[in-house]
DNA sequence: AATGAATGAGTGTTCATTCAT
DNA sequence: AATGAATGAACACTCATTCAT
């Protein structure tokens, strides 16, 4: 209870100011407890960010899991289905993301290489997905498929950076407008 | 002189570090001078970080310039060579690049808003470039144009955090990949 | 109670080298504790720096109302009375009488109003007695009262300058001097 | 010429800020000059510091000696006319006086103990002015010549701190004020 | 007579962490 | 389960002073 307390709002602080910049005092601050509170729940201020991290990671990789898994789905559809899960992605959990897109590197080595395990299969799993696409012509014949998971995850993941899922155009617009653009890009004809 | 050299090797250091993780002691150790000699050409760590910036987004705004102000150029033809020249650029001012999109947080608020109206600008002056060529009909009629920019700068702002120019891939081929990508879509046919 | 040893330390400390001359850890090193230790006690120097200026002045005040509130005085035996309490202040409390005259500008603008309204306080409230003595015809008719105010409290306060509570002279006969200096002058007759 | 410069507004910038809070740098940029200019002329900050000590109490000095050495005088009229001028001298060499009496403390110990004596001469010419007039019984027989001295100097010193030389009370007034309090005290009758 | 570059010791302050209770 | 006191290492920054030119 109090420990999930302290990462909700850890979470906040450190996509306000950073994690550097984000003190135990300040953390406890938010929380109305003391400093000994925080080491009783948390060996440290990284474990912490870890914890943060693969709650974010985790729940995008079983979620995508569930995509990829739906055999009723085209590579083309599963495509728009992750672009979308993304997307919507920064309403809900936007502030998680963040985090681990720019703090990931508070972490100590160790925990960086788990991390980036994650990270990577999440994007070789769409490289899959290109790949079979490919193979059933959906997709052209001379993809790379490792550099176009990059470019897909290019577009997704800079959209945390700028996009303000309450303006004018909604989550699902964005991640229509961006499908779009990947699948049949933006040369007329 | 001097002031070049702390630069220089700053960025190395905020790069691989951070900049809360860089002290002043880090930067001064590597060339062999006292932190009175850091404080002589800069008023504070951030006004270091600050010059940075401006280097890095003055340069390239300027260089976009040059693309967008080539009449002989189609609008096609201006974003493969925006493109190209983010891509090529990770190779010889990488290390700016990352520390630009990483360290921004660093600045006080004022120079914040100074950078960020900079880097807008490179924005919307993509953005124009788009809407130019749905105007001449090269590109679809009914694209966002805003958000279109904003997807290409999400795939080539992206590959600062993962590309190696010296890998398989050259900088040429990734551009011409990207281009690709944005340009025509992966759909077959 | 470390609170307390480090604002006695603090104090002489002040007194001896100056506010700016002394060093938090010249403070820390005499109780020999740390420098977190004093950061946990005080939100930095310049609150210790308050704390002194407040406790010094507090006191003065509050027992000039006793003083002053005693209705059985005349209004020349209530200044004898409280000419007498600065003078022998200096014995027991010397030493922050002399912080509190001589570093009250290190406190910030806020601070300093703070001060200076309690300060001014204790004068005006000098000068009140004087006006009092007046209109009873204790003290000649035409006096300013406020210069006159001044006047006294210039006395007893440049004594904190100079006079040896240990020496030849003690702080009654000292204040029976100055009394009868400001009362009846020096002039023969 | 630039010496005198120098001296002036650090006078100036002594008065406001304090000594140790005005930094060389802080000095030589009111007169457009680098550091090294200041260092051509000064061997140390302590010695500007020491040098405006002397000019004011060597100045003090010669003009008290004018006017003790003028047999026309009565004693009486001496101490009126070294209070005349110590309030006078408000006006003009205000900040002087208040550096004088304020930043005594950063000389070193042996600038420290000329300053001091020729302060003390000052105070003691006073005493035998006091002393003198006890003898042709212009004053009271039983005068501490001593600590009358101190505390006219208190009355007239302490004016440095509070004063307004442009406010509604002249300096001629103000000193007028003092010399009846001290002369023939407040009591009426 | 004056400069500009450089030094190095010191300053106030922060903060993750520990630990007895 | 939680606290309060204490630590100690680190940090950004200041500044009087030096010195070759």
């Amino acid at each position: 209870m109090i420990k999930e307390e302290i990462t909700k709002h850890s979470i906040q602080l450190f996509e306000k100011k950073g994690f550097s910049q984000t003190s135990i005092q300040d953390i406890v601050d938010v929380l109305d407890v003391t400093k000994g509170t925080f080491y009783y729940y948390f060996s440290s201020k990284e474990q912490l960010l870890m914890d943060i991290h693969l709650q974010y990671i985790d729940n995008l990789l079983s979620r995508q899991q569930m995509i990829f898994d739906n055999t009723s789905l085209t590579n083309k559809e599963k495509l728009e289905e992750v672009i979308l899960m993304l997307i919507k992605d920064i309403k809900e959990r936007g502030s998680s993301g963040r985090v681990f897109f720019r703090e990931i590197r508070h972490l100590n080595n160790m925990n960086i290489s788990k991390v980036k395990e994650k990270r990577n299969n999440f994007r070789l799993r769409i490289e899959e997905v290109v790949q079979e696409g490919i193979k059933t012509k959906e997709f052209q014949s001379d993809l790379p498929a490792d550099m176009i998971a990059f470019g897909i995850l290019g577009v997704t993941n800079y959209s945390y950076n700028w996009f303000n899922p309450n303006g004018d155009v909604s989550p699902e617009e964005l991640a229509e407008i961006f499908s779009k653009m990947i699948l049949n890009g933006i040369v007329s004809g």
